[in-house]
DNA sequence: CACTTTGGATTGTTGAACAATACGGATCAG
DNA sequence: CTGATCCGTATTGTTCAACAATCCAAAGTG
């Protein structure tokens, strides 16, 4: 793996991680140096980040930290119904990726349990990965892993987001009890009034956040 | 817009054009001569390209023009399907994306007439890039975009892209009736039958052009 | 107050240099 | 002849320094 692959992966762990939050500007003489990488490979960096949707390029004036509008959120949630319900509609229960699915979900409760906030947000993501991992398509995996990351800078910019996550965790105990008891089309109906109802919540904390 | 953009929607256009075909390596130093840009410009051009797919990259090895293997076809096509479909299924014949469908359509069946199979390749993926226009969702449509360009690789290793593109005009022009005529269901139904018969024709012309 | 100017800071791009790696061919043992 | 090993070359990965182009904010101007 080449350098700036590797520096990809970190910056995108750190901007999740929320070190760099959404609309900071990145300083390409400041993380070059904080990162010991010559400006050009940060570049690179940026490029592909960018055209992941995390960060955002303006030319002249460096990139930022994508920090995704109301509208942003109508659309990535518009991209999750398409791919995850889809992808569940078409998918039998044996498929393997059911016991990451499960492995998720147990690991959402334990964490539930022990009131770690942090962890149920990256639980309850794992968890929606396995179901697109049901279609078994590399591209439609990226394309969620990307809205995904879109969706947890959102997280960042919103006060309470254990509040958005833990009432969730059944939800998903839920889609996953439908899916395997009932078929495909029952738990993507499940699924669908799931990601409906997450929706409507981030919106709202959204408003809170800016209106306060 | 910076120079490394405009480079990528050239280069870009270039090989879907045909200029550089499928798995042919894109040396740093001939096309930094070729475009008159630096090696660390290109460079950044080839990472967002590689990163919609049309490039491969492989460290220390360069990149190369992303020639699909059959199991990238099927994924393409289930991309598609999971795409267009699921967005005709939640749209109305009202929208004003159904405009461009129409144009679209009725210059492939004019390119269908002057026998110009280039002309009807480009009518047909806009026809399709208007169904997905209904959803209104930006990133919906930079995902088709995505594997639209990836399929038109595919089609420049084919034989006769011609046979390929023809016979499908009329099957759009089906999908668009039903979808005016009959609602969202009917159409997203004949367009799934559309795609699972474009995908079985590709598949086997692929078969065929790498037997020979 | 609105408008322009100007200077500094940041990004965009270049060219050269060197390090790191992959590839192909030469060499050599068996 | 076969296979393995070694080496030289070409290409990529990365750095650095420099300059051009652009933006931004602060200063000045009417």
């Amino acid at each position: 793996m080449t350098h700036s692959d590797a520096l990809a992966d970190l910056l995108r762990q750190r901007i999740i991680d929320g070190e760099f939050m959404p609309g900071s500007r990145l300083s390409e003489s400041a993380l070059s140096n904080q990162f010991e990488v010559s400006r050009n490979t940060l570049r690179e960096t940026y490029r592909a980040l960018a055209e992941q949707g995390l960060l955002t390029h303006v030319p002249h004036r460096g990139v930022s930290v994508s920090a995704p509008s109301m509208a942003d959120v109508v659309d990535i949630y518009r991209c999750r119904r398409t791919v995850e319900c889809t992808t569940m509609r078409g998918s039998r229960p044996e498929h393997p990726a059911v016991q990451r699915m499960a492995d998720a979900l147990h690991l959402a409760e334990t964490h539930l349990a022990a009131e770690d906030w942090l962890g149920i947000g990256s639980a309850n993501m794992a968890f929606h990965e396995g179901i697109v991992a049901l279609s078994d398509s590399p591209r439609l995996m990226r394309m969620f892993r990307n809205v995904a990351a879109e969706l947890r800078l959102v997280f960042l910019t919103l006060d309470d987001p254990h509040a958005l996550h833990a009432p969730f965790v059944a939800s998903n105990r839920r889609v996953l009890t439908v899916f395997t008891a009932e078929g495909p089309e029952a738990g993507a109906l499940e699924l669908e009034r799931y990601l409906l109802n997450s929706e409507r919540s981030v919106l709202g904390a959204y408003t809170r956040a800016n209106r306060a």
